[in-house]
DNA sequence: GGTGAAAGTAGCGCCCT
DNA sequence: AGGGCGCTACTTTCACC
């Protein structure tokens, strides 16, 4: 288990993977020794699985966000895999997630505008039976914690 | 504008913040002084914006991800600054979204199981006038790209 | 953009508390 | 389990070509 050092290092150096170890260690009020074996150790543990590199959407040609919900045509057994494979294939498509209740999937997809969602719009209607597909704009992303809260550990 | 060793620097370093200078470098066959001068401009012009380190959900005891949809009940004046200051509170809210269509909100949710999202339920009635919310567990996550194509910028 | 040297860091082992 | 030290190896950065 962790104890509250481990949780404030995870906190601390979630939002820059690249901090000097000699900053981190003081931010925690710890040698660098010991924090460097902490770290090892949280790595070895699976806490840490990598690190990233934060890129500007907006410089990249990709302004806007959308968010959409599919519902599937027919329930077939080679549907997951085919429907997986579409979703891989097409980059701007970020994130998927399989949900319960009156939607199949959730989407998050990034584009140079939103017209450009046309052209992922039949690209995955070409490639499967979609009952239904609705797309959200996202106007204005009030929050995007690329971080995880460090508060649910059982405490040590 | 980035010409085509810009872009591969950018999608390489993007899914390894720590990526050692000398590697990333050879990998995109340049020198490190080129590569490190490329990647002070890249900074410089504001297409990194950190790093990030990569937390195993699962591990910090938040293994449960849910998507929610929210329709405002009264769409006041205050409500805006009300909203976000009530789902900037709660760590267990990663991302909020506004958008356009049926829905006023889209939220994506980490939690430790999918009870507790009764906890976040009643802290957020308690604090808004919501019209409507509907919760979507995610019962698998079949893509989470956490880095963006680098496919869409104007070539040099 | 390439090269080489100089300064700064990380990581490791060690011993001690 | 943490602190402090010294060591080596590596990384970054800066001059210059």
């Amino acid at each position: 288990m962790l104890d509250e050092r481990d949780r404030q290092i995870l906190r601390i150096h979630q939002s820059d993977a690249c901090m000097p170890l000699s900053e981190l260690a003081e931010r925690v009020n710890l040698s660098q020794a010991a924090c460097s074996r902490r770290l090892a150790r949280l790595r070895q543990d699976g806490y840490i699985r990598g690190s990233l590199l934060l890129l500007n959407q907006a410089r990249l040609n990709l302004p806007t966000t959308m968010m959409a919900v599919i519902k599937v045509a027919n329930h077939t057994k080679d549907w997951p895999d085919r429907f997986r494979s579409a979703v891989s294939d097409i980059d701007e498509i970020v994130e998927v997630h399989r949900v319960t209740g009156n939607f199949d999937y959730i989407l998050k997809i990034v584009l140079p505008n939103v017209e450009y969602y046309d052209t992922i719009y039949k690209n995955l209607i070409s490639r499967l039976e979609i009952h239904e597909i609705s797309a959200y704009i996202s106007m204005e992303t009030i929050k995007d914690r690329k971080s995880l809260p460090v508060t649910h550990l059982p405490s040590s």
